[in-house]
RNA sequence: GUGGGUGUAGCUCAGUGGUAGAGCACUGGAUUGUGGCUCCAGUUGUCGGGGGUUCAAUUCCCCUCACUCACCCCA
């Protein structure tokens, strides 16, 4: 018999360790805080949808839909690993008759989403989406205060060489003129255009404007824009809009050719990239737009929406290193039988006051304890050995001032406990 | 999905057709009960996995897996 199979994660996915765990917090904690600050309450739904539902949503065409969902039949029914958030919460929406509760819905969500891509820095099979939606208002006020939000969060977790970049894809009357005024510009130019841009332009004329290849650029150079096509009420949404992100002070750029892969959206359009830390081609932090026909194409009334995403794990590739900021704490190192068990009374009752404690009760030496102690980052330690037992005291260490005193056992907890936390000014405060 | 690069100790990486090394980390000691600095000693590897060539493969070849870069796509 060999040794057992070595099992790994799948492919793309990846644990996250308690060592980088912190970091993860920090941007969950930032972004909850920026949510609700904004008022928005979270929601949380299942992992799994019907397949339909983003085929449905997300739209047929798509390469979200059509090579990337984990899909898989269980007895009759077809379901769907969640590439993106907005489809469920836009389901949920419906589901519930949310509308009938409340005019306005403020939602986030917090989660895995699964696409089988091939991975990249940046870009992995399960990865990690924050995001908000917002049902029953038709904007455009809450569509510049959901970018400004984006923007300024971004900046308080100290991203740079941030780009906001905007546009509008209009609305029913506006998609179908400006489709057939783009299909009269490229179809002659089809012969100049790359392989892969040709073959699009009859399924979706609008990302050929989005190509990275050289001579796709400039064959599209001087197509018409979007912005131009825009119904009256489409413009004034949109002018709405530049006006109040001028007003909040977000830096933007106009991007008539923005494209998103999900073929829901319309109206406002948006996304966020950096060129900061580490991250690759995957630069999108964050992106989303208005999706004012989805609540009614899955079967619910008429309900104006917009949302967007934000990719955590690029977030945190742009955000680079940081310093840890650790908690106060006291190490309790006790040496000896008796020891132990006293030292474990003592860490519950600095517990039960709020300190966060490790006990080493490991039979090892003094020493290698110690070394322990120094690099958990507790700021004090707490030895006890025969010698205390018997004088009934401790030996408070301050790892941060080298400096060691002893100390009665019955008072032990207080002291330290005043030491890590402060003395809080009770009734009759004295100093 | 297409094309390229990489894969050696827990981590960062040297190295060789004759089955391996450094630094960091870890453990012990110098200090029989005192951490961060210093010094000394020690532990750790199926050299990503499988197959082939060879007397001999970690080294050469093929396949595969993982990561990574570009394309693609997107957050």
């Amino acid at each position: 018999m060999g040794k057992p199979t070595r099992f790994q994660a799948p492919k793309g996915m990846h644990d996250i360790l308690p060592a980088e765990i912190w970091r993860w917090q920090r941007l969950e904690a930032a972004f909850i805080e920026a949510a609700t600050l904004h008022g928005y309450s979270e929601i949380r739904t299942p992992i799994l949808e019907p397949t339909d539902l983003f085929v449905r949503s997300i739209g047929e065409s798509t390469d979200v839909v059509q090579k990337e969902m984990y899909t898989f039949q269980r007895h009759d029914d077809s379901l769907t690993l969640r590439p993106e958030g907005t489809a469920s919460a836009a389901r949920a929406y419906v589901q519930h008759a949310v509308q009938a509760l409340e005019p306005i819905s403020r939602w986030y969500y917090l989660g895995p989403m699964f696409r089988a891509e091939r991975p990249a820095r940046g870009r992995q099979r399960q990865f990690h989406q924050a995001g908000c939606e917002i049902f029953g208002d038709p904007g455009p006020t809450c569509d510049a205060e959901m970018i400004s939000m984006l923007v300024s969060m971004f900046v308080d977790l100290g991203i740079g060489e941030l780009e906001v970049s905007i546009s509008s894809l209009g609305g029913p009357e506006t998609r179908p003129k400006y489709r057939s005024v783009l299909l009269d510009f490229l179809r002659p130019k089809a012969a100049d255009l790359s392989e892969h841009s040709r073959a699009r332009i009859e399924v979706n004329p609008f990302r050929v404007l989005d190509s990275k290849d050289e001579g796709d650029r400039a064959a599209v150079e001087g197509a018409p824009s979007i912005l131009d096509y825009l119904s009256d009420e489409d413009r004034a949404h949109w002018d709405a809009l530049k006006t109040q992100l001028e007003a909040l002070e977000v830096p933007f750029r106009v991007s008539p050719g923005l494209v998103r892969g999900l073929d829901y959206y319309n109206r406002t359009l948006f996304e966020i990239s950096s060129s900061a830390g580490e991250l690759g081609a995957q630069n999108a932090l964050a992106g989303g737009g208005r999706y004012d026909t989805m609540v009614e194409d899955l079967g619910g009334p008429k309900i104006p929406a917009i949302g967007f995403a934000m990719g955590l794990e690029r977030i945190l590739l742009a955000m680079g290193e940081s310093e840890r900021v650790v908690e106060p704490s006291c190490f309790v190192v006790p040496m000896g039988e008796k020891a132990t068990i006293d030292g474990l009374v003592l860490a519950r009752e600095l517990r039960q006051l709020g300190v966060r404690v490790d006990v080493d009760g490991r039979q090892n030496s003094l020493k290698s304890k110690l070394r322990r102690a120094n690099s958990s980052g507790a700021r004090v330690c707490a030895i006890i050995g025969e010698s205390e037992i018997e004088t009934g005291t401790v030996q408070l260490k301050d790892l941060l001032q080298h400096s060691q005193e002893q100390v009665p056992r019955d008072r032990a907890t207080r002291i330290i406990a005043d030491r890590l936390l402060g003395s809080t000014p009770r009734a009759g405060g004295n100093d």
